[in-house]
DNA sequence: TAATAATGTGACACCGGTGTCATAGAGTGG
DNA sequence: CCACTCTATGACACCGGTGTCACATTATTA
């Protein structure tokens, strides 16, 4: 099997290496004659251009990376399916880049990805959307950047936001309208900017309703089943335990359900609980969680292709968009029981 | 910022390129003091060597393509992560491509990834391990592969295997000393070759107490959360209640302990349940599963290194290992009640 | 019909590294 | 001391594409 190279693809349509090139590239200036004869040649010698070396003569990788740390392995990877479909359609590769918040030094660490993988834009993804730190860096650097799900930080780049805030809202105004009054709320890791906008959507929710707000009822997660289990038990053993637990995601949830299964507290008739992402759990334990459902998938496609806009035509617009959340109950909610 | 290349490295210091690059590349033939003179310019400048370049240099992507197709997020992100850290370790990249097996036409879809990414080698996990089809056109190709978790496919190739069989075997053997005589078995997905292994440590361990195997407790599934509920009813339902379910992985046993629940079983009282894989949800639900934890990361990590070692000697010899699973005892299996 | 503009094509340098080979100078042995 | 080997170094082509520019050919306009 020979190599098949722009060269070999000229010599064999009779052309010089730059109109292949051209034809290649869909360029102007290039007779139909010329360019029919190159394309049977693309396609007798089943030519594929090399990417390294048009990487080298563009000065570019084609390399999309996709940074994370999170503890939901549903969600990196529903992250990384959205970031792939834009990618392949593209014709960018995704370099994956786990990555520790408070691990070693963040810059340093980016640092390195840069300058070792040449990549070519970078997707953020909680908690890294709302760092300022790395925002800047990247920005210095003019490095490209797309900034999945922030909430606190305002920069002028391209963002995809979900609303969090109204989708807490929501699930706490459902389990009022079922007759709750005393409702918990298990907060997520405070490094995650969406815990604050989550927890507002609850206490908006509750001062709608003349309830104030107690602080007994709010425990301090950090997103992990873990966490949601010292939270549950803080909440359930309480002096005045809650007829409902709203936790900042499902895992913490699905702690909830395990904590109150261990105390014989029945689910949903005496406790309903509410958890947020729809997460594979909330539909594999029984019961299945009521929870808010978020488009990833999308908001991540949307994301990587307004970078690969961006890295294409780098004086553009920086486009903000929002993706709303849609509730879905499920059986760990019911109404509260006299 | 100025851009840093070999070249200015060389004015920098006062050599030739080739000499520049002999220092970057650890070459002998230099002397000492001139290693010494170039990298102290490598730090003063700041120097990075551009990846693409070497890479059209040497023919060479520097990257590692990782296939699969796997409903289990967990696996994958543990497939991800042991690959990450060895490509990390030995400075390549990792191309993730999830491919589904029975999708478009699979030779055609490798071979499209082959030629557009140019990557130097592939990391195959289950189902792809066991793929007769696809292993012979990566050799036709020339493409370096390691197999991950191979279990029927002889193959004369790098390949890391589990125990699957003997794991299967450990379980059910676990639940034969509690006392349990009726075990039933969910069997995983027809077209992953770990469906028949697991199957086999579970009909040994039958045989070897003198069980005669009841194909009423043998239940088809797939692996998927759904499946798991099916065979769980058709189990359940059935005249002769086992008083043991075996599910060949997590997710099918979590589905079990739902139907379970929702039939007002107590597990592990009236019902043990055993999974495979120890996904998170083995521990995210209540009872906690007993189930088999493989060192997944280490396999994969195991598999890139030993890829990696074989793309920079294309004629060494290939090397096969056996990683092995350990059991870990939870809350859903207890001694039988008579 | 001649001047001018638009189109089609190729030669050549370049992207940032590496491989090959020539060569100068140091080291070795007879 | 000369022939020879070994070491350190650089010149230069090359990997497989793309950008720039010159130039020939064709189309348009006055």
């Amino acid at each position: 099997m020979e190599k098949v190279t722009i060269n070999s693809v000229a010599k064999h349509a009779g052309v010089s290496k730059k109109t292949v090139s051209r034809v290649l590239n869909n360029e102007p200036n290039v007779s139909d004659a010329t360019r029919e004869k190159v394309q049977q040649a693309f396609k007798e010698l089943n030519y594929r251009p090399n990417p390294i070396a048009r990487g080298l003569a563009h000065n570019r990788s084609f390399i999309i990376g996709c940074l994370y740390d999170n503890p939901s392995k549903s969600y990196i990877t529903r992250v990384q399916s959205g970031a792939l479909e834009a990618c392949q359609e593209r014709n960018y590769n995704l370099l994956i880049h786990p990555c520790e918040l408070r691990g070693e030094p963040l810059i340093d660490n980016i640092e390195t990805l840069i300058s070792t993988s040449r990549l070519d834009g970078i997707v953020l993804t909680p908690p890294f959307s709302d760092n300022r730190e790395l925002v800047d860096h990247l920005k210095l650097r003019n490095i490209p950047y797309a900034r999945v799900a922030p909430v606190t930080l305002d920069d002028q780049s391209i963002s995809i936001k979900s609303n969090d805030t109204q989708a807490a809202y929501d699930i706490t105004k459902l389990l009022l309208k079922l007759g709750h009054k005393e409702i918990a709320f298990i907060k997520g890791h405070p490094d995650h900017s969406a815990t604050e906008a989550r927890f507002a959507g609850y206490v908006d929710a509750l001062n709608e309703e003349g309830i104030t707000l107690k602080s007994e009822l709010v425990a301090e997660g950090n997103f992990s089943y873990h966490s949601g289990e010292d939270s549950a038990r803080q909440i359930l053993e309480s002096a005045a335990r809650p007829s409902a637990v709203f936790a900042s995601n499902d895992y913490m949830a699905a702690a909830v359900l395990k904590v109150a299964s261990q105390m014989s507290l029945k689910v949903p008739d005496e406790l309903s609980i509410a958890g947020f992402d729809n997460a594979p759990i909330a539909r594999h334990i029984w019961p299945g969680l009521t929870t808010i459902a978020q488009p990833v998938e999308d908001m991540t496609f949307r994301a990587v292709n307004l970078l690969i806009d961006k890295i294409n035509a780098p004086e553009s617009e920086d486009i903000e968009e929002v993706f709303a959340g849609k509730l879905i109950e499920r059986e760990s909610t019911a109404p509260v029981q006299k």
